[in-house]
DNA sequence: ATGTCAAGAAAATCTTGA
């Protein structure tokens, strides 16, 4: 089974990309982020016509998120997070698909840092953290996956020293990132390429993605039975340089 | 400081977030 996470960057304005990229590698569930659309306007027609189940949760202008599947039942578990009600940002999705709890989530930017931004980010990772432990103890397969907007390490950031003080690579952050990491996930990506230079993403200024100076902020997270089962991760790296992509480009795994 | 995108409100540009 094929499980990718991509974070579209709009999925209207990307719809052209999303659909070439779907019918190219052809996933059996997919986790999107920034949908930047409201509720009624997720293109369903198109990804249905495509094939794939869906559901979503969407907000207008900013943030949002989706699973779409092929072939298999999508049973939604929940929207959002516990832990504030005040929270109406659609940054949280889980489903069981195909018998794995699939979480799709968006993490907050955080960025200007210090801040009301970098304090929700923070508060959001304690919630995620929370939500976390349960899965792992339910029992179940779980794959969480998505935009953590963390760069884990410094192999992970194009220019480490430069990001210091960004809301993706404060010490706080990584700490966070690495304590919910130690609950006993694998990062999926990192497990089976332990040393190669791997980003996720690719800012649109000043020609980053042709000068490779990327981030690895897009995530698979795998609860322990899952890992012995893990056959590929990588990033569909050509896709940013397609025209009109988002400037995050796809993952997946296969296991 | 800058660079590049998309969405939305407003009224064909500006603001916001990333």
């Amino acid at each position: 089974m094929k499980i990718a996470t991509y974070n579209v960057n709009g999925v209207n304005a990307r719809l052209p990309v999303l659909l070439r990229w779907l019918e190219e590698t052809a996933p059996d569930v997919v986790c999107l982020q920034e949908l930047k659309a409201p509720q009624e306007k997720f293109p369903i027609d198109a990804i249905a016509a495509a094939g794939y189940n869906a559901i979503w949760h969407g907000q207008k202008s900013w943030n949002g998120v989706a699973i779409l599947a092929k072939g298999h039942e999508i049973e939604e578990r929940r929207k959002g997070l516990d832990g504030d009600n005040e929270d109406v940002q659609s940054r949280y999705l889980e489903a069981k698909v195909n018998g794995i709890i699939i979480g799709c989530l968006y993490l907050p930017n955080g960025n200007p840092a210090p801040g009301p931004k970098f304090d929700y980010k923070l508060r959001w990772f304690e919630r995620l953290y929370a939500h976390a432990e349960m899965l792992l103890t339910s029992g179940n397969h779980v794959v969480l996956c998505g935009d953590y907007n963390v760069m884990p390490t410094e192999l992970d950031v194009y220019k480490p020293e430069k990001w210091i003080n960004d809301a993706l690579f404060r010490p706080e952050v990584r700490a966070a990132f690495h304590e919910l990491v130690a609950q006993g996930w694998t990062d999926a990506v990192r497990h089976l390429h332990p040393d190669e230079v791997i980003y996720t993403f690719y800012d649109y200024f000043r020609q980053a993605y042709e000068r490779n100076a990327g981030l690895r902020i897009d995530h698979f997270l795998l609860s322990p039975d899952l890992v012995q089962n893990l056959k590929k991760a990588e990033v569909d790296r050509h896709v940013r340089g397609w025209e009109k992509s988002s400037d995050h480009c796809p993952v997946w795994i296969e296991i």
